[in-house]
This record gives structure tokens, C-alpha cells and sequence, in this order.
DNA sequence: AACCTGACGAAGA
DNA sequence: TTCTTCGCCAGGT
């Protein structure tokens, strides 16, 4: 038994509870996520923990988009479940498969300060 | 067990 | 300004 919820690392879990926390309607890229959990440089990192953990964690990850706004996904048809996900918690696209960060980026880091 | 890959990003050329 | 390269690290093959 046991088994629950085995949290692999560090930096995986920061990335999951910063996930965890992103309040409806706004969003994170995964540069910032990668640097609130302590690696600036682990965008990449970022991404395939969404990956494997957000089925497992139940992770907003539609709440996580590529930092110059648009959304990361591979396919066309993946980028339009994702823009539907995000239109219905309020999200307003500018584009085809874009979003306005400056109004939508969680600002957490107001905390942290930049 | 080793190597390849991946929902990215920032800096260099 | 656009394109390339390196960094990060766990999972899959």
C-alpha cells in the first residue's frame, strides 16, 4: 500500500504546488514556474513534469503557456482543446492561439519582486 | 544500463 | 532581428 503521492524531487515538487496554486483565470509560463521553483533555467524541465505529473497530481497545466503567450502544445488540435480550456475560466485570446500575459500572467512575483 | 527525448527559455551569433 | 545552441533532469525505449 502506500504508494501515494511519491513526490520524485525538489524542484518537482515546488513545480507542482506553484501549479497547484495558479488561481482560475490566470496564467504561469513555464520560465517562471522554473524559476519560482528554484531553476531559472528549467523551462524544459517544467514542461515534461506537467507532463507525467498532471494526470497523476490533477494539475491545472492548461494554466501553464510558452512565455511569449502562446500556447505550447504539439498539435493544432491539442492548442484548441487548451484555448477552450482557458476561454472557459474567463481567458480572452488576441490571437488564434494567443494571450494577453500582461493581463492574464499570474503575478506572483510581486512577491519576489524581478 | 545507456542513450534519446521533451507542453521551454534565454543568451549568443 | 531571426536562427542556433546550451541548460535542466526525469521517463521512456
Amino acid at each position: 500500500m502506500k504508494r501515494c503521492l511519491i513526490i520524485p524531487s525538489i524542484f518537482t515538487e515546488n513545480v507542482i504546488q506553484i501549479i497547484k496554486s495558479i488561481p482560475k483565470g490566470r496564467v504561469l509560463t513555464y520560465g517562471r514556474i522554473a524559476k519560482l521553483a528554484g531553476n531559472p533555467r528549467a523551462a524544459r524541465q517544467v514542461s515534461w513534469t506537467l507532463h507525467s505529473s498532471s494526470k497523476k497530481y490533477n494539475l491545472p497545466w492548461h494554466r501553464v503557456i510558452s512565455s511569449n503567450g502562446t500556447l505550447a502544445m504539439v498539435s493544432t488540435e491539442d492548442k484548441q482543446y487548451h484555448k477552450k480550456l482557458l476561454e472557459l475560466e474567463g481567458v480572452k485570446f488576441t490571437g488564434e492561439f494567443k494571450i494577453d500575459l500582461k493581463k492574464y500572467l499570474w503575478d506572483i512575483e510581486s512577491f519576489n519582486n524581478i
